[in-house]
DNA sequence: TTCGCCGGTGAAACCGGTCTCACGTGGCAT
DNA sequence: ATGCCACGTGAGACCGGTTTCACCGGCGAA
């Protein structure tokens, strides 16, 4: 391994001009440039990034904080965000945080604090006030996507919109009898993600004037979780509800194959809306408010670049609400003129 | 931000007794021990790992390059790979290959090799003998998941093995008119994968005397593909196949969706296994043959920190094939005995 | 009593870069 | 002729730890 000195040397030049030419920093001769590229590479010379990092203080290494990796949204939320910091030369570490509150702190305490990252993306993690402040006082950068964190900018969909929006539209079909399958209302991990979805379809059905005793049911946000749920709720066509609104597409999808396997036509008996537009939402023609995961994660990262690159710029701490396209595909449809049951 | 200077100073000893009591290594007093780690912590003060990785050479920090993020194999690899870092107390660096050999070139020669990793955990990448000599001559240690690679440990299912088996599951089960729709056989990101599951399949069928003159499809790896080779290959009643041996699950899953859009039954009319052990299989009541992914991702970890450990060790490069096991549901079924075409 | 060793500590070198400063040039405006 | 500035280069301080080495007190063995 050879160091700097070494190609200095070789180069005939002092250390500082060789990091001056490699680094293309400050003024360098046309011809010693050239000198000096021409001995790193025979060397096969390559710069330790810790020794910059420690002495400028940059690592160009952001931390991404997410609690899953195995779900659509989250896998596509991050292959945006790695795209985006690998064009623009920066490393991606990763830690998942999972519901672990002991690993929570470990990963706060120990792992982002030791100078190692510029940064941190926080992807749907609801930090708590002390989190924020500490990664602010260490001067890091940090942007939230998914739900909005007070002080920090952040980036999402308008999650009681898009709910509302949902529900008017199965409303605006008829229905009256309609189900919200959503994610645990206490989860402490996600942002307020789940219950913001559940107002704004509550919003939806109070302005409509439509009283529904029993119009929540939680779910894992799966298509495994959808299909139990599904299952559960649409065995009794007494109770079964004429429409579902889900939390999530896989859900939704969960909630489809469960009504095919009973023998409902979707959407003949049963209309199901989703959010997200998971890719599989196409494959069975599910209604949904599609989002943009990866973009956001692009989005995220072009924020905090412009934080780290000009730490001039005062942070920008507004919250971008991002817009959700109404996609209507077959599961949805008019209630049929005559309920079932009079 | 305080430095270890100010802690050795509150604490009243030198700075090499403030790292030996913080860092755990030497001899330290008792009392002096607690007086430091007091000091450290009135401060807040947290080592700087650039400046620890600059002179012990060593970063905490393990690379893991892997071809997609969504999908279920891999993200399954990455919770495992990350779950196991980091309660060893290592960090974890992504890199996304995607099939641009640009960015490849770029991860190889400009990011993985400026001292920022201890090593490299590569998730089913056909790593050329170039790229394994550049790593292994950094010194750095380097494990593969998903197929072997020559000259480094690797860990991996036996996919010609597990092909195999799912064909003579089927080939017992009576079939004759088996296809196999799996990944196209010349990709060059992932190892042989997918010929390998290939020929295990051609290898049953043949054993068993079998001739078969269409006998492959490709499909994109996900539900979808699986769904659109499925509507494209069950259409015909002529020449639909009776079998379905699919090179994963999702395929599997595809497949099934598509044979009840068209109105044929699974398992009466066409029997379909996977493998995977996707979560989604034992909803769909898929036959398959399980992997566990997130446990390759945790004895990949391992094997690589016992290289880190001791460095003395020699580098075991022998390739570990891990076990799948049949998992019979309800997706298959025998023949029935008087095949519609006589 | 003396020697050797062990636990405990500090001074200073060192890791491999970047960056400030000081010190040249030469050209152009004054 | 003088001053100033743009360009080009080298010496050396510095980033914040770890580690080597030297040193010291005390205690058990010779």
């Amino acid at each position: 391994m050879s160091i700097l000195a070494d190609v200095a040397r070789i180069a005939g030049v002092s250390k500082s001009t060789a990091s001056r030419a490699l680094s293309g920093r400050g003024y360098v001769g046309e011809d010693t440039r050239r000198r000096v590229e021409a001995a790193a590479a025979e060397l096969g010379y390559v710069v330790s990034s810790t020794a910059a990092s420690l002495v400028t203080g940059r690592t160009r290494n952001v931390a991404v904080v997410i609690p899953y990796i195995n779900r659509w949204y989250f896998a596509e939320v991050l292959e945006g965000i790695e795209a985006a910091l690998i064009r623009a030369g920066y490393d991606l570490t990763l830690y998942r945080l999972s519901t672990d509150r002991d690993l929570r702190r470990r990963v706060f305490d120990y792992f982002l604090v030791r100078k190692r990252v510029d940064a941190v993306i926080s992807v749907t993690i609801d930090l708590s006030p002390h989190e924020v402040q500490m990664l602010q006082a260490l001067g890091k950068p940090l942007v939230g996507i998914g739900g909005r964190i007070d002080g920090i900018p952040s980036l999402s969909i308008d999650d009681v919109e898009t709910a509302r929006l949902a529900t008017e539209h199965l409303i605006s079909l008829g229905h009256q009898r309609i189900l919200h399958i959503g994610g645990d209302q206490d989860e402490q991990m996600d942002f307020r993600v789940h219950s913001q979805r559940y107002s704004g379809f509550r919003r939806a059905v109070t302005d409509a004037g439509i009283t529904i005793d029993d119009d929540f049911r939680e779910a894992d946000f799966s298509i495994e979780g959808g299909f139990t749920v599904g299952l559960a709720v649409l065995g009794d066509p007494r109770t079964r509800p004429t429409a579902i609104f889900a939390g999530c597409d896989e859900i939704a999808i969960g909630v489809m194959v469960a009504a095919r396997q009973l023998g409902l036509s979707v959407p003949g008996e049963l209309s199901v809306i989703g959010v997200d537009g998971h890719p599989l939402a196409a494959m069975f023609g599910l209604t949904t408010l599609v989002q943009e995961p990866g973009g956001q994660g692009v989005r995220a990262v072009d924020l905090l670049l412009s934080q780290l690159e000009h730490a001039d710029a005062p942070p920008p701490d507004e919250h971008v609400l991002l817009p959700t396209a109404l996609t209507v595909r077959t599961s949805t449809a008019a209630q049929r003129t005559a309920p079932r049951s009079p």
